[in-house]
DNA sequence: TATTTCACGAAACTTAGTTACACAACGGTT
DNA sequence: AACCGTTGTGTAACTAAGTTTCGTGAAATA
C-alpha cells in the first residue's frame, strides 16, 4: 500500500547491502527524500550505486522516482498535525484546526487499530445478529451518545438492538444477558463506575463483551477473557484538552467500522429490510 | 497554507515570466515536481534561472526543495480518496476504508466550508449564551443523535440548552421561542416535515435559526433571510453508500467548530463551570 | 574443480540544478 | 534630456546529483 509497507515487505528478499538501504529509510523516512545519494549511500555503508538498486529493486524508476513518491507518501501525515486553537483565531482558522485536528487523531487511530479485535468483534455481533440474539449498547454521558449512534446504524441494518445511557437500566439489562448476547460498553475514560459494574454483570451472565475504551483503563483490564473484547481508543497526550471531541469521533468510527463489517457479513438478505425502511421514510419527506 | 495556495496568493505579486512558471505549475501541478528544470523552463517559455528564481521567490531554497515539497504537498488529498468497501474486504481492509473515507470527506468539508456563515453562528450563539437566552437543538433520526451531541457540549460550556428529537415536542419547543434565542437544526436529507415546520415557525417567532444540513435541500431554503444562517453541509456523490456516516460526522465536525467558537467568544467566564463539572464526574469514577 | 550467477563497488559519465555575469528596460533624480 | 540605480531576464559556465559501465570477488551450481 504506502511505499514504507511495500519496503517493509520486500525486505527479506533484498540482498545485505540493500537491506541497510531499506533499514536507513524505514529508520528515517522523513529524510531519505532530500538527502543525496552520496550520504545515503554513507550512512548505510554502501556503494552509491547499491542504493539506486534499492529503489529498482523495490519497484521505482530509480532514486530519484524514488524520492519524489516517497516525499508524497511520507507527508501523509504530516499537514495533520494537532494545533491548538487559541483565542485570537478566526472562525476560518477554527474550521481548519478542528479539521485537522480530527483528521490526525483519524489517521493515528487507522495506523494502530487492532484489526484483529475487530475481527472477532464482528464475528461475535454478526452471530448474535443471524441468531437473533441480543445487542446491547452501554455508554454514559458523551459516550451514551454514541452507544445511541451504534443502536440506531444496528437498527438500520435490521438487527434488534438496544442502548442505554442510564446507569441503572444499564445493570437491569446486563443482569438479563445470556451467553451468545453482545454487550458492546463505550467509554472515554473506561473509568465509569456504573459501566465497569454493567460489564462485570454482563460477563457473570457469560455474554460476549465488547469494550471501546482507552487501553490503559480499568474498563480495559475486563477485557482480557476469551469471550472479551477490547477495541481500544486512545489518542496522544497533546489531545488532551480536545479529549472529548476527538474520543467520540474515534468512537464513533469504531461503530462505523462494527457496522461496514455485520453488514458484510450478513450479506444479502438484509437488503429487503433497508429497501423497506427507506420507503417508509419517504413518506415523511417533503416532496421538493 | 498549502503550497498552491500560497503560489496562487504571491502570483500578482511576481514578475511576469516567474507569473509564467506559477501558470505552469497551477495548470498542472502533478507533473511539475516530475519535470526536469529544462522542460519546465521550455513550456513556461522562460529560462532556467527563472524557474529557479520562482521557487525561491516563493519561499523555498530552489527547485530541488520546491519539488520535494510539492511532491507532498499534491499528495495531500490524493491519497484519501472515497474507496468502497467490498465484499471480500478483510476487518484490516474495513478500517482503512472506514477512516479514509471519512478523512477525504473532512479534508473536503474543511475546504469549503463558509467561515463567513459559521461566523454568523457563531456570534448569535455566544450572544444567546451570554444573555442567558434559550439555544435549542433540533434534529430527527440520525440527526437526533448529533443534535443531543451539541447539547452535551454546550452543556458541558456551561451554557443552558435544549435538543429535542421528537417532532412533536420540537414543534411545541419553537412555538415558544423568542427574538434572541437561537434554533440550531440539524438534517441529513434537510427534507424532514417535522424539522422543516419547526424551522419555519422559530423564524415566525423572530428567533435566530441556523440550519446544518445540504445546501440544495428545502430546509436550506428557509436560511435566506437575515437572521437565518446556513451551514451548509455536502458530500460528493460517491459517498452516497455512506450518506448517513459520513455525514454525521461532518454534521459533528460543525458543531465542534461552533462549540469551539463560541468557548472562545465566552472566554475566561467559563472555566469555573467546567471545573466544578470535572470534580463532580470525578466521585463517578473508580479511582483506579 | 570449473563455471556460472549474483552482489557489490570504483570510476566514468550524463544530466539536473545552480551560480555568475551581462544586458535591457523602466523609474526617478539631477 | 542625460544619468544612475533598480529590477527582470537570459546566456553560459559550473557544481553536484543521479546513473551507467565495467570489473572483482564470493557463493551457488555443475
Amino acid at each position: 500500500m504506502s511505499i514504507l509497507e511495500r519496503v517493509k515487505a520486500a525486505l527479506p528478499a533484498l540482498p545485505p547491502a540493500e537491506q541497510r538501504v531499506a533499514k536507513l529509510l524505514l529508520a528515517d523516512a522523513r529524510s531519505f527524500a532530500s538527502l543525496p545519494v552520496s550520504e545515503l549511500a554513507d550512512r548505510s555503508h554502501v556503494s552509491k550505486p547499491t542504493v539506486v538498486r534499492f529503489c529498482r529493486s523495490v519497484g521505482y524508476d530509480g532514486l530519484a522516482d524514488f524520492k519524489l513518491k516517497l516525499a508524497g507518501s511520507v507527508n501523509e501525515g504530516v499537514p495533520f498535525v494537532h494545533r491548538a486553537v487559541d483565542e485570537d483565531d478566526k472562525p476560518a482558522d477554527i474550521i481548519v484546526k478542528v479539521v485537522d485536528n480530527a483528521v490526525a487523531a483519524l489517521l493515528h487511530y487507522r495506523n494502530d487499530a487492532a484489526s484483529h479485535a475487530f475481527e472477532r468483534a464482528i464475528d461475535a455481533l454478526a452471530d448474535s445478529a443471524r441468531h437473533g440474539r441480543r445487542i446491547e449498547f452501554y455508554g454514559v454521558g458523551n459516550s451514551g451518545i454514541v452507544a445511541q449512534d451504534a443502536q440506531h446504524k444496528f437498527f438500520r441494518l435490521g438487527v434488534n438492538t438496544v442502548a442505554t445511557s442510564d446507569g441503572h437500566v444499564q445493570l437491569m439489562s446486563a443482569t438479563m444477558l445470556q451467553p451468545g448476547d453482545c454487550a458492546v460498553i463505550i467509554s472515554n475514560s473506561g473509568r465509569s463506575r456504573d459501566l465497569l459494574d454493567a460489564a462485570e454483570i454482563a460477563r457473570k451472565k457469560g455474554a460476549t463483551i465488547i469494550i471501546i475504551t482507552a487501553s490503559a483503563s480499568p474498563l480495559a483490564q475486563l477485557a482480557l477473557g476469551p469471550s472479551q473484547i477490547l477495541l481500544a481508543v486512545d489518542h496522544p497526550e497533546d489531545f488532551d484538552r480536545y479529549s472529548p471531541m476527538v474520543s467520540r469521533l474515534l468512537h464513533l468510527i469504531a461503530v462505523d467500522i462494527l457496522t461496514t463489517g455485520v453488514a458484510l457479513r450478513l450479506g444479502q438478505h438484509l437488503r429487503p429490510v433497508l429497501q423497506e425502511i427507506k420507503k417508509n421514510l419517504r413518506a415523511k419527506r417533503y416532496a421538493g
